[in-house]
DNA sequence: CAATAAGTTGTTACCGCTAACACATTTTTG
DNA sequence: CAAAAATGTGTTAGCGGTAACAACTTATTG
């Protein structure tokens, strides 16, 4: 194994410089610097995460709290863990998961913490290592998540420009910040293009949306578009329109959200809003340790735009 | 923070006693050691990787390589995953997960594999530190994984008992240990009751199974049972026998294979034997943590029965 | 029962890296 | 142009553990 020892004798130096060269580039002369880069290079030096973090007093390791019951979890976490665990690699950072059956809060250098929902921030508001959470909130802590009310603004207009007669909202009913905020996105749309919102809010299952649909049938005229807030919800939806013989996507629309395995689970394919899950990932990724590094220091938020992928349900024309 | 320090301290003795009493308590007297078990129970004392790593010429790391797609993955990583990530945690380890993008093959103490397909095998068999596989395979490398052989017997005789007239496997057609396991529990079990084999295969994709049973409908007359190598296959199946007028569960029968996610999407819920996806993530942080404890000593094998779980797509007598 | 082996605890040095300080050397300043 | 300040580099000590060895006590043996 390579040390920052050998790397010194190699480039004519002390350790650390080399350590320098490293942590405070600039404290040191750009002649030196290149000398240990050069070093560095030849010798392919890899730093020693383990020797760093006794040195620093830290850990190099970041906690992801995943609160959601998993088994009824949509599976984009794995994209967000693959995006988070990629960026932390990079900076020799590892992570370790904790579920909601197995919150040990032991030592790290900071958490990511997802699925928060209201009687999760006391517990989530006294850790004492910088935190961010995966998913809007009114908290005031940093946060990372789609841009849900652009997102909904833009399944809207969308649904409007395909000249669907009537335009229905089926929300999630829960009271959370990423239901407000597509909910509102979708009505704000409405009320600038004069029309009128038409709104159901049911739990986040594809057999209530189902029951939803059979139950309400009559109420649905041909040239109607659902938009869905999740494609889950959006599974549901198809599976009884095509139930009750109606015809997908001539007379009927269906868009979910999220993007991730369930619209492609679908027949046909959901139109749905694409998430940007492991970018997100990798933002919360970065922020952590950007604020592990400042201290603690107040990151801000951060919204990704989410795509709009167009699948069977709709109509192109 | 608690150090070895101050527990030594509290109890009367060396650090290095305490440091015994942790890792080879047959070394120290049952006195001293029950001296020193009190003093770390009160002041709390946990022991901080990163020193223990940089001493014992560890990481306290194990790289997790996920070498499919997980664009088209099922969603049990997930689980694999929590599995894995709770056990290594309580062995003070934690992971980096790597996937087929961004193998950088960094420093760790260990591997875990999923994923891996005949193609991966140099590159796997090249890793120098010890390595567990979830899946299981012919290249004498410790493995862990569901019994697929056993699972798939316990989906035939059911279907056997519940007088199902024609019994239908439909495979995964790559060429994989899994797949072939799976295939063998079925063709055993028709044999032993006499009973004629039918199997096809296909790519594992609900897309392929719906248009299978769509071209080849008229084969199948009632009280039949297909048996999937997949949920997702399964999926496809339901479908389109849905779609052709069929009557599940009544005249046609459909049984998945894994149990997570995609059974309870399918509508009505899919019979499926479900893995044990959790506890066999742990068992191969358990395999991977042992194998490196015991400096690369093989480890066998391990699989893990799997169970059947009756959903709405067989009849019940 | 002396010589030797076995068992138990403490001492020392080191794992690889960095903060804090010490020491030159150069630059700025009145 | 001497004193003070700024800059660049090296030295030292220590982060929290563990292996290897030393030192001492207690059993075993012929």
């Amino acid at each position: 194994m390579v040390t920052l020892n050998d790397v010194a004798k190699k480039a004519n130096v002390s350790k650390m410089t080399v350590s320098r060269v490293i942590n405070h580039p600039e404290q040191v002369t750009d002649e030196l610097k290149q000398l240990v880069f050069e070093a560095m290079q030849e010798l392919n030096y890899r730093p020693n995460a383990a020797a760093k973090a006794l040195a620093n007093k830290r850990t190099q390791i970041i906690k992801l709290l995943i609160l959601e019951e998993m088994d009824t979890t949509e599976p984009y976490y794995m994209f967000l863990l693959a995006g988070i665990a990629n960026e932390l690699d990079k900076h020799a950072y590892s992570l370790q998961l904790l579920t909601h059956r197995n919150i040990q809060i032991g030592d790290s250098d900071g958490y990511i913490v997802c699925g928060m929902r209201q009687k999760d921030i006391p517990l989530i508001q006294g850790l004492k290592k910088p935190t961010i959470i995966y998913g809007e909130n009114e908290t005031g802590m940093d946060y990372v998540d789609s841009n849900n009310e652009e997102s909904m603004k833009k399944a809207t207009e969308y649904g409007i420009k395909m000249n669907y007669e009537s335009i229905v909202y089926i929300g999630i009913d829960v009271d959370e910040c990423f239901a407000h905020s597509r909910e509102r996105g979708y009505v704000k749309t409405m009320e600038k293009y004069g029309r009128e919102a038409t709104i159901y809010r049911l739990t986040n299952r594809s057999r209530y949306s189902a029951a939803f649909i059979k139950e309400n049938w009559h109420t649905f005229s041909p040239n109607t578009l659902f938009i869905c807030a999740s494609d889950r919800l959006g599974l549901g939806i198809i599976r009884e329109i095509k139930e009750q013989g109606g015809d997908i996507p001539n007379d009927y629309g269906v868009i979910g959200h999220d993007g991730v395995f369930l619209d492609q689970i679908a027949y046909p394919h959901l139109t749905t809003l694409k998430q940007a899950t492991t970018e997100m990932g990798a933002a919360c990724a970065r922020m952590v340790l950007n604020k592990v590094k400042e201290n603690g220091k107040e990151q801000g938020n951060q919204l990704f735009d989410t795509e709009l992928k167009i699948g069977g349900t709709t109509r192109n024309k």
